[in-house]
DNA sequence: ACGGCGTTGATACGCCCGTATCATCAAAGG
DNA sequence: CCTTTGATGATACGGGCGTATCAACGCCGT
């Protein structure tokens, strides 16, 4: 069988893992056990827990990645740089149940990463990443005030309503109403 | 010794673990070693271990409660609505060296309960409260929209704030301004 | 055809976990 | 004074963990 494929297999059973039963509950074993391997499998593909968790944590970032890659492309062409911001942002918010699993398994895992100083720094590129491209596309799409401001705010509020939709707080729908009136009001003041 | 003075002793070395090297390091023989307790000590103060994190969870609430009190009555009499909703929004972003500890360990907690749906609610009902809260702080300061919207995406905002603080993406003055920059904002359009 | 090597499986090992057991101790009440 | 009861300590136990070991298997180039 293909490296790769079994590599996210095994990482894909690591994610529904974590997002319902939680990270604590992803032994080797029970890993194992979902993705439907052997527990020796598991080790040959990630010679040790570390390896695997770091490799899921990848395997997420790269999920997030290609979902707010597709929702812009399906924007069509001619898409107004207000609109790709609006999908980069929407998209990541936890609505259906693929990017709660996501999102839970992302968030369980980042949470990890905040006392674990080695892997800190890995932990926060992602999120780097994000920030990068969101500065981007509010300079682009020229809004009042400084950009890179603006994605701060912009991202930690996308981010506490992820929290939040994830506890049960507000639905996807709620968080993704009150996510585009900021914008909005981004917007209106331009 | 008095019975509540060991339980807030326990529930602190807790706090020190998960603040230092996660909650998945404060066994009950840790917590013991921190708390410079012998290991029945704790299984007497505390049955079981989910006893003694749901008590962590409580006294961490407890803890964040009082700074908010804290920090209201540190205004002096005269307050105005708008100074004590500052007061109380900035006082929970983890600035000093203790609410870094009390967020941390809070965020390391909430995040457990995300996948534990027996302790969900009980993880949403301080967020609850302090929701109210703030809600009623902005209904007093007339700040202009709806005051359980402004709360809503307030607390959002300060909650991802708080996470990018411990994460290190910002500092704690760095949030306080944008927190600040957004209230200040809100205001402005009343 | 076959030998070698990458891949898979079953099982073992040592460790630390949460919890339980048993003995000791201190102090208060009859 | 003695006993009883709550508090403390030392140690044991079963289980699940991450990891290692060793055997068996399949495929592929020569």
């Amino acid at each position: 069988m293909d490296h790769e494929e079994r590599r996210h297999q095994i990482a894909e059973a690591v994610v529904r893992i974590a997002a319902t039963r939680g990270l604590p509950a992803a032994s080797m074993r029970e890993v194992a056990a979902e993705a439907g391997v052997s527990l020796r499998l598991v080790q040959y593909y990630f010679h040790t827990k570390q390896e695997l968790l770091a490799a899921v944590l990848t395997h997420l970032g790269a999920q997030l990645s290609a979902r707010v890659r597709r929702a812009i492309q399906a924007l069509g062409e001619p898409a107004t740089p207000r609109a790709r911001l609006y999908a980069t942002l929407t998209t990541l918010l936890p609505a259906d149940e693929e990017s709660r699993r996501i999102v839970l398994a992302y968030t369980a895992h980042f949470t990890l990463t905040l006392t674990d100083p080695d892997q800190a720094a890995k932990g926060v590129s992602h999120a780097n990443g994000l920030r990068d491209l969101v500065t981007g596309q509010f300079a682009q799409a020229r809004v009042s005030g400084d950009p890179a401001t603006r994605a701060a705010v912009t991202l930690a509020l996308l981010s506490g309503l992820q929290m939040s939709v994830l506890a049960g707080q507000h639905t996807g729908e709620q968080a993704e109403a009150l996510l585009t009136a900021h914008l909005d009001e981004l917007f209106r003041q331009r």
